[in-house]
DNA sequence: TGTACATCAGTGAACGCGCGTTCACTGATGTAC
DNA sequence: TGTACATCAGTGAACGCGCGTTCACTGATGTAC
């Protein structure tokens, strides 16, 4: 099976567009070839199994984000400017991308998923951490941790309400340490 | 059928304890008659269906907790110390609750247990919002949004770890402003 | 050019399974007379 | 005290349903000679 095969992506397409849709349970397989409009034994030519789709599926929510967050703070050193810029990348990619609660937040409760939420965050954790660092925040990592819970909440009620909400991304860089607040 | 009726209290307790060992699939019908060692039609006899069954234990969850919290801060006036006392009753309790992540975290993939905690999650923010008003915050309100989910993901974190993480508590307690950090 | 064969994405009927829910029934308890 | 009836928590077999997964098959495309 390709990494990049065609009808590949247009099974991964309609399982996005279905998580759009409000909640996990609208991810079956029966309705994820039904929206693509292929027979259900395709399905499984290019995935051995449900939780391999969920996983290809977020993996591909995440780089879609990730790339806004890199493109943004492209040549940036670490520091409150760079950790800005990314949390409104972030934040802006999130809010223009339907599937974010169910992907980000619901698809939590399969273990697989929450596995690679885990091993993402990780990553953006040590990158978030070398910005604190370098702001003198004594617990870097423990703290990168909470910027990370904070940044999510903010997505998610920005996806609730489809629009930027600009008083609590205020309020969210309020909470980061002195120099907070100057770009926006 | 009677709130406080001891077979209603058999069923929710076996919930609490499906709740426990890993997961939401855990919780069928199926398998909460079997743990509490009654038929299944005795189920429908003190709920109506599944969600109203969640939905009890949730609030069963949610009482015990914030009741902790409650205890904790009575008496106390609105401040810095107030949010300190609750922020560490309730991570003390969830630490010490077994069902935390499914219940607080894996159930609000269900709509009504989502709306269930965003009701409960509007009187605590109301309580830290003061806190924060009277600490100066500028934006009390949406502040207390990013203190609960700073707070949830502690929580979380303690509850995976089985024990207190004191360094990230101590990074979040950092995160509050500046008298924070005193009473710990 | 034509023929034989291999490959492999795509198909869709069929499978067993566990789910949530229903319902006619049981049997213990309480009340009326 | 004994009898008739009402109440209602508890029972468990049965229901239909949608799920994830399997598999023998199709048919288009590519390769060998």
């Amino acid at each position: 099976v390709s990494e990049h095969h065609p009808t590949r992506a247009v099974l991964l397409e309609a399982g996005a567009q279905l998580a759009a849709s409000e909640g996990l349970h609208n991810l079956s397989i029966n309705n994820v070839v039904k929206t693509a409009g292929l027979a259900k034994g395709t399905f499984y030519v290019h995935f051995p199994d449900r939780t391999a789709f969920l996983v290809a599926l977020h993996r591909c929510f995440h780089d879609r984000v990730w790339d806004r967050v890199e493109q943004a703070t492209a040549g940036v050193s670490p520091g409150p400017v760079r950790l800005q810029r990314a949390a409104i990348a972030y934040l802006d990619a999130c809010r223009d991308d339907a599937s974010t609660r169910s992907i980000l937040f619901d698809a939590q409760s399969e273990p697989a998923i929450r596995r690679e939420v885990q091993e993402r965050n990780a990553t953006a954790t040590a990158t978030i951490a070398a910005d604190l660092r370098s702001m003198s925040v004594p617990n870097p990592n423990h703290a990168a941790r909470l910027v990370i819970a904070m940044v999510v909440d903010v997505a998610l009620a920005e996806r609730d309400a489809r629009r930027t909400l600009p008083a609590l991304r205020k309020a969210f860089l309020e909470f980061l340490p002195p120099s907070g607040g100057n770009i926006i």
